[in-house]
DNA sequence: GGCATATATGTGTCAATGCACATATGGATG
DNA sequence: CATCCATATGTGCATTGACACATATATGCC
């Protein structure tokens, strides 16, 4: 039930669509927390009935009506309880490093690939984290309320930068262990 | 369907019971895959349906029977197909992260709580890591087929140390925020 | 004596998740 | 002129996964 949450903490910045929450979660907090667009929709209706948060339908000419939800009341008390109750353990769940350990009985040219391939989604992602602390934290201290997502941010730009570093002392290995 | 393939890469190692595969899972590959006791032993039924593990039980007089699985040519075939597949995006929820990013609607002082409570877990996990890297790579370079092993331990500890410094810094500022 | 813990295996059930599909249209690319 | 991409919302279905519960026994702790 966290993703409930998750959404809750995305509108308390600003209204959103499903739509809007599907691309911030893609771009914003992909590291910690993944959600498909339907999930994404079918949550906000729940949240809905439970009174967590309003909605209001845009009305759009060509495209399909756009529907904003907004935070209520009611959802801010639920973060509030929420957060007081003991963290769930992360989740994690990574193919390629379970590839890894069975690299005797693993293709190795599509293991390689893969590191490769993996490397180049770390480059760019941090490449996005650096932009979104460019546009959003440059000018020196961000007020309190900012405080924790410029804190997540650097976590995620540190967990990036492990990640090159990692892949790329990976593919040279792999390629030093000719046979 | 990943899961199978992780247990399968466990089994490569030595045969083993759902009961070790549980405690290894835990201890060994916990931050790239985690799974529960009756998850793992539902999906060994499966793999020996499809022939890709052999059972083996062994009487145990007062415990209960010990089951021991062990993987087959078939198994083995199975990995080297599924290496060839591209790989499944990594998948993380971190309830933790989520809550720091709302950290105006937060519990404050559950939240540090929460923060020293990760730090403690991650200082814990880095000792198993270097334990593991102790006992089977202290010495010099590892064979071939445990290069991959190794490479995975490096990123947990180099992952486990991210994770220490940054809940530290955290911490830091939490408390100099007073308010 | 009772209670927790470790060993060892499972079932039953519900919530969460992923993926394919469905619909509608404007604008850009080739 | 066709195809892809972006905008925008969803349904339907199968798989995964989490969690409580169930069983059986030995050992150590208070």
């Amino acid at each position: 039930m966290a993703l409930s949450h998750a959404i809750l903490v995305c509108l308390t910045e600003r209204p959103m669509s499903g739509y809007d929450l599907a691309k911030f979660f893609d771009t914003s907090i992909d590291f910690f927390w993944k959600a498909t667009h339907p999930q994404i929709y079918r949550e906000l209706k729940k949240l809905g009935e439970k009174g967590h948060v309003s909605s209001i339908e845009e009305v759009q000419s060509g495209k399909p009506n756009r529907i904003a939800y907004s935070i209520t009341d009611g959802g801010r008390a639920a973060l509030k309880e929420w957060s007081r109750e003991p963290v769930a353990l992360p989740l994690i769940k990574d193919d390629l490093l379970v590839r890894l350990q069975a690299i005797e009985y693993v293709d190795k040219k599509a293991l390689k690939e893969q590191v490769a391939t993996r490397l180049e989604a770390h480059r760019e992602q941090l490449g996005q984290y650096f932009h979104i602390k460019d546009v959003r934290f440059s000018d020196g201290q961000p007020p309190a309320e900012d405080l924790g997502k410029l804190m997540g941010l650097e976590l995620g730009i540190q967990n990036e930068q492990g990640w090159i570093s990692w892949c790329e002392s990976v593919l040279e290995r792999l390629e030093a262990d000719k046979q």
